[in-house]
DNA sequence: TTTATTTAAGTGTATATACATCTATTTTTC
DNA sequence: GAAAAATAGATGTATATACACTTAAATAAA
């Protein structure tokens, strides 16, 4: 048991900040980094790993429909992730099987088997596990957390 | 130009949430890799990738003091990050020079050549004016998002 | 219908992440 | 002061990121 560092100024040692907005931007980047580290510490027993577990929830979503590199690429949380490397590693590890689409042969479909569904399932309990414990958040705090997140991304460049 | 994607419903493609508190971590998860994506884009112009930036501000935050890597490491924002390889790169680069600590014959320090001094004041007016474009938030709300950032991860594990 | 364009996915490379291990010091302990 | 423990940093490996490029197939344009 270890006392999580809670300030930002001692996480990263710094204290001096352009504004406000400035120690926001650093303070989602160190926030991300904190809930990525805490959640592959748990993936890491089943032996997954933050991006892999992603597309597994992914294909969940849309079980049993199969889906293409596309489509699971579009809803991935880091849009660069290279989807194909990481079906690679799923389909190794039997978690997910890949096909040629009927439909257009340059697409392949992807869909999850048995076992990806119960390694989904069982890392799923121990994610949302984690989360409850790690997180003392109320409701209204996480809602009004998501209002100025969409409201610090949401302009035209 | 384009338009943003503002919603994280529209980013990932997905409505379904188990709670508010998920969907927060999910959105500080997609506004974390935004924003890497947008300054990332803006530090190519400069042959820097964002981590060889955030080593280039620590040691700023220092000059024209050496840093040791421990020193730099704690610094970082994703802490996990390879510092000794970053720094390599930026040798490389004749961004900074290394040599061993006078003091501690395990340690090697590093500090900013003026090349890196001017590479990094480029590149922060650059970054700065891109963040000024991108996010307008009221002073207010950014420090209220901090403020709720903070409570996400205050708590003992 | 033939060519041109677009799209889907796979491939290659440099960098970064995450983690384990190794070596050379320094510090601690006896 | 010598042995043990801790520390700093380098190194190795698998995975991921970011981006450019290639190939094959589908679609649009001529």
């Amino acid at each position: 048991m270890y006392i999580c560092i809670v300030k930002l100024e001692q996480a990263i040692q710094s204290t001096k900040f352009k504004n406000e907005m400035h120690k926001a931007s650093l303070n989602i980047l160190y926030t991300a980094w904190w809930l990525k580290t805490q959640m592959s510490k748990v993936l890491k027993e089943f032996g997954l790993t933050h991006e892999q577990y992603n597309v597994l929830r992914i294909l969940k979503g849309k079980y049993p429909e199969q889906l293409c590199v596309k489509d699971i690429s579009c809803r991935m949380i880091e849009k660069s992730s290279n989807v194909p490397r990481i079906i690679d590693r799923l389909v190794i590890k039997k978690l997910v099987k890949r096909a040629d689409s009927p439909t257009d042969k340059r697409e392949t479909v992807t869909t999850l088997t048995q076992a990806g569904l119960a390694v989904l399932a069982a890392s799923t309990e121990s994610v949302n596990q984690l989360m409850d414990e790690m997180v003392k958040m109320e409701n209204k705090e996480a809602e009004q957390l998501n209002v100025l997140l969409e409201r610090l991304r949401g302009t035209e460049v």
